[in-house]
DNA sequence: CTACCGATTGACT
DNA sequence: GTCAATCGGTAGA
C-alpha cells in the first residue's frame, strides 16, 4: 500500500538540545534530519554519522588551543553553525554548550532522503552512497560554505535540523569508535554511527554502546 | 612575509 | 589497502 506523504516542514530543535553536554548530543542527533533550503529547492536527509570535539582535555578540537578567527563560532551560543575548511573542503559542525565553552559535533554523514536529484548534480555524481558520505562531501551536497558559518540552526530557515518524523519505523543501531583522520585520543569513543546504514564514512570498527 | 600542516577526498595498486 | 593534491589557517620570523 502507497501512500502520498504530504510535504511538511519540520521545525527545527530548539536552541535547549544543543544546550547540553556535546556527548550526549552527538548521541541525539543520530537519526535526525539535516535540511538545506535554497531557491533551488529543499534537500536533505537523516543523520547517520557524527563525532564530538570536547571543550576540555581534548587536543583534536580546534578550540583546544584558545580562540581564533577560524574557531570564533565555537565560542558561540549553542544551537549555531560551525563551518570550517580542511584541504580545500568545507565540514559542517553544531555547536553545543553555552557560549564561551567551545565543543561542537561534526556532522559527518546524512542518508539522503529529500531532494536527491539536487545533491546528484552538486556533487556530480551518479552514486547515491557517495552523495553525503563524509563531512565534506555531505557539505557539497548541501551547498554549504563559509557563509554558514555562525548560522542559527534553531531558525528554521536555509540551514537546519529537526526530529525526523519517521524515527520510530528505523531507530539508528548507534555504535561508538574513534574518529576518523585524528591521530591522537584514538581511545576517545567519540564518533557514533548508526552500523546498519550504508552511508557511513570511514571504518566500520565498532565498540558497541 | 614564509613555512608548515590538516576533523578529506578521489584516484590508484 | 596506499597516497598526494590543494589551499586557507596558523604560528613564527
Amino acid at each position: 500500500m502507497s501512500e502520498t506523504k504530504a510535504v511538511i516542514r519540520l521545525s527545527p530543535l530548539a536552541r535547549e538540545f544543543y544546550l547540553r553536554d556535546p556527548i550526549v548530543v552527538a548521541r541525539e542527533l543520530m537519526g535526525k534530519r539535516l535540511i538545506r533550503e535554497t531557491s533551488a529547492g529543499i534537500c536533505g536527509g537523516r543523520i547517520v554519522e557524527v563525532e564530538a570535539y570536547l571543550s576540555q582535555r581534548d587536543p583534536a578540537c580546534h578550540a583546544s588551543r584558545g580562540m581564533t578567527n577560524r574557531n570564533a563560532a565555537m565560542f558561540g551560543p549553542p544551537g549555531h553553525a560551525y563551518v570550517y575548511m580542511i584541504h580545500s573542503r568545507w565540514c559542517l559542525n553544531a555547536v553545543t554548550e553555552p557560549a564561551g565553552v567551545p565543543s561542537a559535533i561534526l556532522i559527518r554523514a546524512i542518508e539522503p532522503l529529500e531532494g536527491v536529484e539536487l545533491m546528484h548534480q552538486r556533487r556530480r555524481t551518479d552514486i547515491v552512497r557517495d552523495l553525503a558520505r563524509g563531512p565534506a562531501r555531505l557539505c557539497e551536497a548541501l551547498a554549504i560554505d563559509r557563509t554558514y558559518n555562525g548560522w542559527d540552526l534553531t531558525a528554521g530557515r536555509e540551514l537546519w535540523i529537526a526530529d525526523d518524523p519517521d524515527a520510530h519505523l528505523r531507530p539508528p543501531r548507534i555504535v561508538r569508535s574513534g574518529r576518523i583522520g585524528i591521530s591522537s585520543a584514538q581511545k576517545r569513543l567519540l564518533r557514533f554511527f548508526d552500523s546498519e546504514s550504508r552511508f557511513v564514512s570511514g571504518a566500520r570498527k565498532l565498540h558497541a554502546r
